[in-house]
DNA sequence: GAAGTCAGGTTATCCTACAACTGGCCAAGT
DNA sequence: ACTTGGCCAGTTGTAGGATAACCTGACTTC
């Protein structure tokens, strides 16, 4: 054990029993071993089977109940889902271990700020236009002292979508911002302030472009403009990879 | 009791305890009352907080835990999860209660119909366009048996995902498709067979020319084209809606 | 200061017992 | 013949006791 570990390099705990059993199940349910409705041993059955505690099967149970993949009836049995329009979309971040799997996620994400920019033009309240101003020199701030303005950027791509009055919208690029989040940098190591500092007010500027364009109620404009944001900073995203890969 | 009724309309059982736990402390954690890395009062506590066994809390927490919203340190106590980038997104089916919410996520699929379009116009390989005419060639098949052809409507829909290379266009297409179809068709109460027929091989046409621009590698194209066949397709569900407020 | 030990707190697992629910079966009543 | 009610077996739901396992912090020893 090397002296030099910290609290924050603690090594993570093992699964648990029951965890490593909604695995098992899990699997089971999508490789096609259980179908649609089919029912489950009971839970003795299973405890015997995986060699647990009829505790820990009902501690996975109610995990893949909670999850939409199963169902159960008292005095009846265990069953999977008659059909899993309750099973949740999700990204596995665990699996997400290339530059490539951060830009296809990131072209998923510029797909939504996309259409969102354009709806917003069409729907947008005197409210939402204050909400996006708002936003707009929040991140203004952030680069006027010397930050990159990350989440203040976030904050302005979530103001547009809260203006498309669509809730899906909303809630969808949060949860892929909370997954990815678009460096529009350079790497910070390679630029001095200054330089840092222009290249924040170009991307401002690709900001205002897109709220007028949402202000003036232009769909068109918003979504051009917002291409070209996107696609500015999907470049700038690529060229930091291939110098990273480079070293 | 009308004798009309069948083993469908069954009265659901309601939720056990530990899946009342989880709805609570769900809430908890998204309402604020429980902060990223808050400890949870011990398993003992919340079992005496709430008037429940342990049995029942230990449950509720091995399906927040798999969830991604807690962790569990053994011995020391359970924790709220230092981010949620685990949880997942999902759009709550018993909450669509309304038209309008039917339109709404479906304006998210057709964002992503949209730019998958376009991207599979890029990305596309001769084993994607053959795919993709397979597809059309069971939409047709669909339609001269005297059917909608919804399914093998998706299918064409998730064919073109699948030519974009990135395979959380395809997930989120297929989730969303699994939420809500959009029907493309006019009530078939009103029509008969014929201008059913008719009707559907317009929509078919549409479809030609969404895959002829995919062939061309010509993205701006198939933007244009599926956009006016979602925007066709939306406003016939829109009159349906409106006809069937009419009643 | 570093290493080792121990106590206390808490989760993890197992077990027993009983309650509650469900569907099938059978008998009684109309 | 059909309906209703009761019973029974099978299975999930809940409670609670017991012990193992883990982890951290405090204390002691070198």
């Amino acid at each position: 054990m090397p002296s030099k570990m910290t609290g924050n390099t603690r090594i993570a705990p093992s699964k648990n029993l029951a965890d490593i059993l909604i695995s098992r199940i899990r699997e089971q349910i999508f490789d096609g071993e259980l179908q649609l409705g089919d029912q489950l041993p009971t839970e003795q059955e299973m405890a015997e089977a995986f060699g647990v505690s009829r505790t820990v099967v009902r501690e996975a149970i109610a995990a893949l109940r909670s999850d939409g993949l199963v169902r159960t009836r008292q005095g009846r049995g265990v069953f999977v889902a008659s059909n899993l329009d309750n099973r949740p979309f999700k990204i596995d971040t665990e699996m997400m271990n290339s530059a490539e799997d951060v830009m296809l996620i990131m072209e998923l994400r510029m797909t939504i700020e996309l259409e969102a920019a354009a709806v917003a033009a069409e729907r947008r309240t005197k409210q939402d236009i204050a909400v996006i101003a708002e936003a707009l020199e929040a991140v203004q701030k952030s680069i006027d002292i010397g930050e990159e303005g990350i989440e203040a950027d976030f904050e302005f791509h979530c103001a547009i979508a809260a203006a498309t009055k669509n809730p899906y919208f909303v809630d969808f690029l949060k949860y892929l911002g909370r997954i990815v989040i678009p460096p529009r940098y350079l790497n910070s190591a390679v630029l001095d302030a200054d330089a840092m500092h222009d290249y924040l007010t170009r991307v401002q500027t690709e900001h205002r472009d897109i709220e007028a364009a949402i202000i003036n109620g232009d769909s068109e404009s918003a979504r051009q403009a917002t291409r070209l944001h996107l696609a500015n900073g999907r470049e700038r995203f690529r060229q930091q990879m291939k110098e990273k890969t480079g070293d």
